[in-house]
DNA sequence: GTCTATATTGGGATAGAC
DNA sequence: GTCTATCCCAATATAGAC
């Protein structure tokens, strides 16, 4: 029933790598984590080293949030107005971030000393979408700086976006009453022209 | 000629805090990089220990920041348009954001490690102003959802700066033809009503 | 496949000569 | 105030019994 002593070894590590660092987490207390005698080097019959061990948790980490369903897109109720379906897609974006900052938490930690794995935490971002919001957004009601330069636009937007998540999920920086919701209905109100008729 | 030791040890020191975060870097490097005979102890001669270092650097570069008058505030030419004024703002935020690089670089690296610095990080951008902008912002033409409710335009502002900043100087992200004057151009004209007339 | 025990290394820190 | 030499500890990794 106790899961193999291998997913237990990637399952405390995934938590100890994104609290405090893949360096900071001796492999002693991997081992405890995972009920093995700390010291004891049972962890090296699963793992030839620990950056082996790193590779397999974010692998492993990358494939979950690929195939978890709270992590699929959500298309908006096509009855919304413009305005609230970008705001709803907002939010599936911060949900999106949700789901993988343990990932990016690991990548902060690391920077610099692990390249291919911000390589491809950031393939997966993009893959699901983060920065594409820009394209539907151009089929509905762009305001006018948006229309005029949608590059632009799209920067604004996801630098908001993920300027926001790393404010309140990774600083801890106390919202001020803003919460995701009047975020990302203000976001939404701003990029969008409230007018409702897509200016040709 | 050459500056005393003990500066030259908090030189090499923040650069290497910075590049590499402050366990990472051993006291023998930050000798070696100061002149001094890597593995004596020499470094003991002008800090207790590592941790002593890291305040002693912290501090001074606190005051340079606050000092150097790049990173004064730049108050925008009376004549130009609510628009252009605040895109001057907001560039100013960033190149603000750009001098405390070196912080928030060492502050990300240490992340729950060093609570306190985090503390006195935020303190100092907020004494800055980077996000009281907002107070300024609705002397001008704010857009409609923004006198709304302007706590959430406050956070959408700051937000998108900090984020843009993180993209760009922090993982490397190319910024897809978006350089700082467009950014800043564009996010200003999505908070301020073009029309001018400050809507009462 | 986990244990006890241990070899080994890297880095923090000190002692004492110069 | 810098050096050589050294101590100490934490953490990686291995050996071999059970």
């Amino acid at each position: 029933m106790a899961p193999h002593t291998r997913e237990r070894i990637m399952d405390v590590a995934l938590q100890l790598f994104a609290a405090q660092g893949v360096a900071a987490t001796p492999i002693t207390s991997i081992e405890a984590g995972a009920g093995l005698s700390p010291g004891s080097g049972s962890f090296y019959r699963h793992f030839k080293d620990k950056s082996e061990l790193l590779s397999a948790v974010v692998d492993r980490e990358m494939i979950r949030v690929r195939k978890d369903p709270e992590a699929q897109v959500s298309v908006a109720p096509p009855d919304r107005s413009p305005v609230d379906a970008l705001a709803i897609q907002l939010r599936a974006d911060l949900d999106f971030l949700q789901e993988l900052l343990p990932l990016m938490a690991i990548l902060m930690w690391e920077r610099g000393r692990e390249l291919g794995l911000a390589h491809r935490v950031h393939e997966t971002m993009v893959e699901r979408g983060i920065e594409l919001g820009i394209a539907d957004l151009l089929f509905k009601a762009p305001a006018a700086p948006v229309k005029e330069d949608p590059a632009a636009a799209a920067m604004v937007m996801m630098s908001a976006v993920v300027g926001y998540f790393l404010n309140v999920e990774y600083f801890g920086q106390p919202p001020a009453g803003v919460g995701p919701e009047k975020f990302t209905t203000m976001l939404s109100r701003l990029l969008i022209d409230e007018s409702g008729a897509p200016t040709t």
